[in-house]
This record gives structure tokens, sequence and C-alpha cells, in this order.
DNA sequence: AAGGAACTTGAAGGCATCCTCAAGTTAAGG
DNA sequence: CCTTAACTTGAGGATGCCTTCAAGTTCCTT
């Protein structure tokens, strides 16, 4: 963990423990209310005072890209999970199934998988290995004649945003209601129950472009300082 | 159309001209930025001033209800002719791929399906009337054999909510990408490629709970008179 | 045509959030 | 201990949206 400021020079105690409240306070906050909660209701779970926060953290997305890299991190060790598991199919159904349970229980990864805030260096690196994964996932299962031909990572981007917004609607009054969807979807995923899709997939470009609608859409779009 | 007020009497011509202009600002407003753009916006598409749009509809819901209720409408036309098909399954997908292309094409008619506002009579006794259309499709689907005989109605709205999110972000980029994932479902809703789902569906009371969670997620929650 | 009720207007007050900065406080090095 | 740079603070300006209302305008009735 990175404790000096931008000048190199390392932080001063008291900001040091300021800033790790800060992002305690942050990914706490992050998991109840998600990414867009007011940086004020993290100001003062940490015990200080808004503009301690703008010092250590001089926008969101930097705050973003602090506290949601543990939580790439671990959507990174579940891949990697996934990729040991000799069964190529039941890896990538694992896969899917704890990223949806990530989702379900932290708003901030839900989030973070998501893509919905702006550019962020280290996250932006920890996705791209995550999409890395995903893609071997994706075709080991289809090499091996499980998982339908033409599902591609865009349709899994998609799949984890579907399931964002059912996380969103049924987490607090029923926790697992996800597990319903991701089933069906599962079925819907087996070479077996393929029916050819006409329409073609997303490509990188319109997926990043998606992403960022996705941004806007919900609340007040977020300014880039 | 009731054009009168609250006292029963008519309203004045210019007043019954004024909500016209206002009812179709709203109906395109709500179409591409969904049912919370801003009063200011619909206002200024109507030609008139704020103050107006508070006198004709005295708070966002009276609005919704009546601009939305047409939608609404069309989602059961989209039912009865799902019903009148011969064919129980091809109703039912052909019922579920007309619904998600009416979200693709109306944020309005999302937010109307998904319900992420407060209650509002008209469309509430319009949605009660398309979950008794969605019940029967479902059973006579399941009847024939052809439908997965776990798939409740409460599943088909947290389709809505999941397409709902798709569409949101893939709408502008893609418009029609919504419907792969609409294919994937399809297949794993044929009875042919149930697995059993040990998860239990969602009663009437979380639904509506969960529905209510929805429009606080997305923005400031609405609030009453 | 005139009176009066109905209607419209837009400025203003609220509220929530973002972000900044001048003044005060504290840690670190000599 | 003293100095100074680093840090914290919280009030306050800015923004965007909601909502109200006193003053002005338009329509309807007689």
């Amino acid at each position: 963990m990175n404790r000096s400021g931008d000048n190199g020079r390392p932080l001063r105690r008291d900001a040091q423990r300021n800033r790790a409240r800060l992002i305690e306070a942050a990914r706490q906050a992050f998991v109840e209310h998600g990414a867009d909660v007011p940086l004020e209701e993290i100001a003062r779970r940490a015990g200080v005072s808004v503009g301690t926060l703008y010092n250590r953290f001089p926008d969101r997305s930097v705050l973003i890209d602090t506290v949601l890299l543990d939580r790439m991190r671990e959507s990174l060790a579940i891949g990697a999970a996934a990729l040991a598991n000799p069964d190529p199919w039941q890896g990538f159904v694992d896969y899917l199934e704890q990223l949806f349970a990530l989702q379900a229980r932290d708003r901030g990864v839900t989030d973070a998988l998501s893509r919905r805030f702006p550019r962020t260096p280290h996250l932006d690196a920890a996705c791209a290995e995550g999409f890395d994964q995903a893609r071997q996932l994706i075709e080991r299962a289809q090499r091996a004649g499980r998982l339908r031909p033409d599902f591609t990572v865009a349709d899994l981007v998609g799949l984890l945003w579907s399931n964002a917004a059912l996380v969103a609607a049924t987490g607090a009054v029923a926790p697992a209601a996800w597990r319903r969807q991701f089933r069906i979807v599962i079925d819907g995923l087996r070479a077996s129950a393929a029916h050819p899709i006409p329409e073609p997939a997303l490509d990188a470009d319109q997926l990043d472009q998606a992403r960022r609608a996705l941004g806007v859409s919900a609340g007040r779009p977020w300014r880039r300082p």
C-alpha cells in the first residue's frame, strides 16, 4: 500500500491514519450504498472533515480506484480458482455464480464490475486481466463442448449488468433471489440448450461506450477534475 | 381523456391546451430520459412554465400515471395478442420479446414496467391486469410442457429489471443488443433445458418491496406530497 | 364590455451534493 | 522547545433540482 504523497515524501503520520480511516469508511459505505454514496457520508464515517477527504483523494474516481481494487482482486482470485478447476464447464459455472454472489453482497463491487465510473488506472488494469480470465474460461468451456459457442465476453458483461439491477432490487428483501435467474441463465448457456443467436455480439468499442452510458444513466454524471 | 379539473368543471381552453402539450412533452421526454427527467425539461418542451406543470399535475406521480398509462396499455395489447396465439410456447416467447423491445425503444415504458415510482392508481390497475396476463401466458406454456415448470411471474419481473439495465447500457450504441441476452434466456426457459432451481421464488410481498427498493436505488427517492 | 374566476409566470426559498480555501492545528526536525 | 511545512477544518460558493406563491394575464359569463 503506497502511503506517500504526490511529491514522493511519505505522508505525515496523522495523514496516514486519516487516509487509512477514509479507505475503510469508503469500503463500508460502498458495500452498503454503492460507489456513488455522498462523500460527506464517507468523511463522517471516517471521523474527518470532507476537506480532508479531498486532500487525500482529489476526486471520487481516485478513491474508487484505491478502494475497489481489493474487491477487483477478489474477482481475479475467483477467476484463477475457476481456471484451476479441471472441469471447464463447472469452472465457468462456478466463476459466474461467484461473480454474481460478489455483486449481491457488495454494491461497491457491483459498480467495480459494471464499471459505472470514469477510467481509473489500477481498476482498468485489473479489469483487463479479468477480461482475459473470462475469455479463457469461456473458450475453455466452449472447446469442451459444454458452453454454447456463440457466447462472448461482452455477453458476460451484459449478464453482470443485468445481475446488478436484479440485486439492486432484491438484495435487501431476498438476498439470494438472484440465484433463480442465475440458474435460468446457466440453463440457457449450455451448448445442449443453445439455439442460434442472429444478433451479433458487441465489439470492444461498443462495450466501452455502453459502460459509459451506464455511468450517466444512474444519477448525475460524474465530473472529471 | 378527462379534461376537467378537480371540482368537476371543465378546464379553461388555454389550460386544456397546456395540459395536452405537457402530456405530449412528458411522453417524449420519458422516451428519451426515463421517468425521472427533470420537470423543468418537460415544461420547457411544452413551452410553458414549470408553475403551469404543477398546476396541472400536482406531483410527478400524477404525470407519470397519466402519461405512462398509454404505454402500459400497449403492453396489455401485446399480452392479449400473445394469448391469442394458438401456440402457447410461441405466444410466451413473443410476449417476452415484445416487452423487451418495448423497453428498448422507450425508457418511460421501462420505468412503467419496472414500476420504479410511487403507487399510481391507473398504472396500478393496468399493472395488475398485466400480471394476470403474464400468469396466464406462463401457465399455458407450462401446461403445454414447453416452458420450465418452476418459472413464475416474479421471475418474469426480474427479467424485465435485468433487461432494463441492459438497454440502459446498450440502448444508445447498439439498440438491438438486448436480443442476445433474450435468446440466451429463452433457451434457459425451455422445459427441455431446465435443471431444477433450489432457490424459492419471490412472493407478491417481496416483489413489491423489491420494486420500491429499485425506486430509491437510482438517484434520490421520490417524495410524496 | 366589464367583472371576476381561472390560469400562467418566473423569481425565490429549500435541499442535497460537490468542491474550495483561508484560517487554525499538529507533527517532525533541528 | 521552536519553527515550519504539512495537515485539518468547516463554512460557503456553485449547481441542479423541487416546490411554492404573489403578481400579472387570459378566458368566460353576463
